[in-house]
DNA sequence: GCTCGGTGCGCAATATCATTGCTCGACCCG
DNA sequence: CGGGTCGAGCAATGATATTGCGCACCGAGC
């Protein structure tokens, strides 16, 4: 089990999880700070944190745009079967999709919903008819992110 | 300007950048190691991708689970207005939500698509009432997450 | 009331890392 | 061919991460 639904946190955990999950890169110091713990105590609470799996990794954000990506929309498709076989595939291929950047099953039938990131409408396009060519896929939806009011990562600590 | 669609982002930056989106607390010295540089020009390229924009952050990836969050749904949400007071507000609301990680509108008009995590089903039961019961919100539908084939951060570089 | 573990903190020492100033070579333009 | 720019590497310094150790606290059992 990776994961304990554990209640091995206290107070100063959850206060690391925070400072960690808004600002992974801070240093243990600064971290040991503001939790109000000296440096060691505080490293090896963040070392326990990463063992048991809290804290699962560390990402820089980048900005899309600037790579190239203008565009983010989402994908709601749906299969024609909801037989193992069919639904393990479809996730299959669409993880070698580098472009489908998420992928949920949902309502535990033949229904996923798809984040996915285009260079452009035309490549958007092309996206969404690889989609719908895809074996398989009965109907796509596509829905199209005009802006973004909040965007959060991970949970609320 | 935070972003500039620039091209001044060479192979290195890309690698760089492909790292760090892997592990963003890799030390710099490590990171020089993997891109073929010695530390002080790769600290000044990574410093450089920060000041840009191009980096916007560092967070740690935590497991909802460990944190009591046993249960991460999507929300479709349709207004009954399209105004645009009526869309701040919405955003405004949810925004001030913890539960609401992700607030994306989508196809321009009144129609929202969230993210949204629970502890249980009882507590997301209670989140989509309170959604439905929002001022100016006509419909909701859920789309409950099942299983997650993939969850990249970020994009592809 | 006292002792025995167990747990978790702080201190101090050392290895590692981040950061700065400087020099040097490659390249471009006139 | 000479001046100028850009970015890399080297070396030195300060900051940080990491380890080992001793001490205080807390609960259980006598």
């Amino acid at each position: 089990m990776p994961t304990d639904p554990d209640f091995s946190l206290d107070e100063v955990d959850r206060q690391i999880l925070a400072e960690l999950q808004q600002d992974g890169r801070m240093t243990n110091v600064e971290l040991a700070r503001r939790v109000g713990l000296s440096a060691p105590p505080c490293l090896r609470r963040v070392r326990r944190l990463e063992e048991e799996g809290i804290i699962r990794g560390y990402h820089a954000e980048l900005d899309p745009v600037a790579l190239g990506y203008e565009i983010t929309f989402f994908a709601l498709v749906g299969l024609e079967s909801q037989k193992e076989a069919v639904l393990s595939a479809f996730e299959g291929a669409v993880k070698e999709w580098p472009e489908v950047r998420e992928c949920h099953m949902i309502r535990g039938g033949g229904d996923f919903l798809l984040r996915l990131v285009a260079r452009d409408t035309a490549h958007e396009n092309a996206l969404t008819s690889r989609l719908t060519a895809a074996p398989e896929v009965a109907r796509v939806q596509t829905l199209q992110t005009i802006r973004t009011a909040k965007d959060a990562a991970g949970v609320p600590v």
